[in-house]
DNA sequence: TGTACATCAGTGAACGCGCGTTCACTGATGTAC
DNA sequence: TGTACATCAGTGAACGCGCGTTCACTGATGTAC
């Protein structure tokens, strides 16, 4: 069932077979949501080639779908970086690297789930993402979060990261997977509140004193109270 | 390559093998990590039993899986009722919850990965999911957080809910993925820091006020400055 | 108490399926002389 | 300019595999008389 619409490529241009074919998976990616139903079959049927020529430009079905994540984080770090583009603040910056985060995961969210939801991608390895563009400038963000003075000098960047990307890939993988447990209308409501908490609430933690003993939670919000008055319920910043 | 060891069930004695193919399958996951990796034809021989008998006891795989995951996520919430129980102050009983979802995610990772981290079980849905006693438990917890004055009475405590869940479900799941992401030394560090955070975070968010414009980030981190002093290191509680 | 029979837990063998991968091949493209 | 040849992108058919599931069966257990 090979469709053999295709022309054959000029010597030298295998190239271009190899991007069809990575795009193509990603498309099926989309469509699916599953790296088990990515056949190399059906991938060879989109890009209209028969199931053999995939072996000509990727080693195995693994080393095509490891290239296909590498491309879809590669592009979730470019969204990161346009939203923080031109904003000043580095604390502000941080927020909107977040938000264009879950953003993306949310709008694209088979290859977000196959990247970094499912097990077992060479993509998807600590070694590897600690290398990333796409970590290293979150890392960057916090850095220059602890130069303006948002958090301590003395923590170590990538973990307040680390700290800070849970909380992003904590609501994107549970909106997700779940789309309906909020509210449509509130769902960036509550993306946006999960994401302020978790840079709010490191600076905060860093603002406690850790020394004499825990300080009782009573205690702790009796002072929020006497310094900020008492809670009120999140409607969103007046921007967004 | 059926054992065979296993003595025949007497009559009405039916339920304990399919108590036993819940277990083995469970055992299974919990060695692969992978519901694809759990074939009927594996539990069976686990069990000692042949194939098409796993079928007296549970409609499809489907059935099965979906049978483990409930169970999983019933222990899952067993785990945070016990690490609740007994704490007086109702913001450390939401951060003893949280703590205890992490711990039982980190300690099971197999079985968290496919009841939280993967798709399609009818466990893990949305409708399913919000009338668990475990999500109840933590919607009660978060709402006596807000009788206690914590967060506003006026939120939706399942939305409050909610995005702490998200906290504790993203360190997790990072952690699961990735286990060299952070330290192991400090990794339960980490993991305080995260759901500590979410929970001061959205408290802290509360207390900001929303009419007149964004505060700006500058000023809110003065003014946290001014009433708490500079950032330090975390360090962590020194109960823990 | 003994025997014929119904019940039902569990079995062995086979089904069709889609998968990743391999292999010997074809035939258009470019090159050497 | 023409021809023989090397190259290499792409193919068709087949491989073995493990899977979920089905089906006609077996034989121990309990029951009716």
């Amino acid at each position: 069932m090979t469709t053999g619409t295709r022309k054959r490529a000029r010597r030298g241009e295998g190239a271009a077979l190899h991007t069809e074919i990575l795009d193509a998976a990603r498309q099926l990616l989309a469509e699916t949501g599953s790296d088990e139903a990515v056949s190399v079959r059906a991938v060879a049927e989109r890009v209209g080639v028969s199931t053999p020529s995939i072996y000509l430009h990727f080693a195995d079905k693994d080393a095509l779908i490891d290239a296909v994540c590498e491309s879809v984080f590669a592009d979730l770090g470019q969204a990161m970086e346009a939203a923080a583009e031109g904003v000043a603040d580095p604390f502000d910056a941080l927020k909107e690297r977040g938000l264009a985060y879950v953003r993306f995961a949310l709008a694209n969210p088979e290859h977000y789930r196959i990247v970094l939801m499912s097990r077992g991608n060479a993509a998807n390895s600590a070694a590897h993402m600690l290398t990333t563009s796409t970590y290293q400038n979150l890392v960057e963000s916090v850095r220059q979060c602890q130069q303006a003075g948002v958090f301590s000098r003395d923590s170590d960047p990538t973990e307040l990261g680390t700290s800070l990307w849970a909380a992003a890939h904590g609501i994107a993988a549970l909106l997700i997977s779940n789309p309906a447990l909020v509210d449509p209308d509130h769902q960036m409501l509550v993306v946006e509140q999960v994401i302020s908490a978790a840079g709010l609430g490191l600076a905060l933690l860093q603002r406690i004193p850790q020394q004499a003993g825990d300080p009782c939670p009573a205690d702790l919000v009796a002072g929020l109270d006497a310094a900020l008055g008492p809670p009120q319920a999140y409607v969103g910043p007046v921007g967004s």
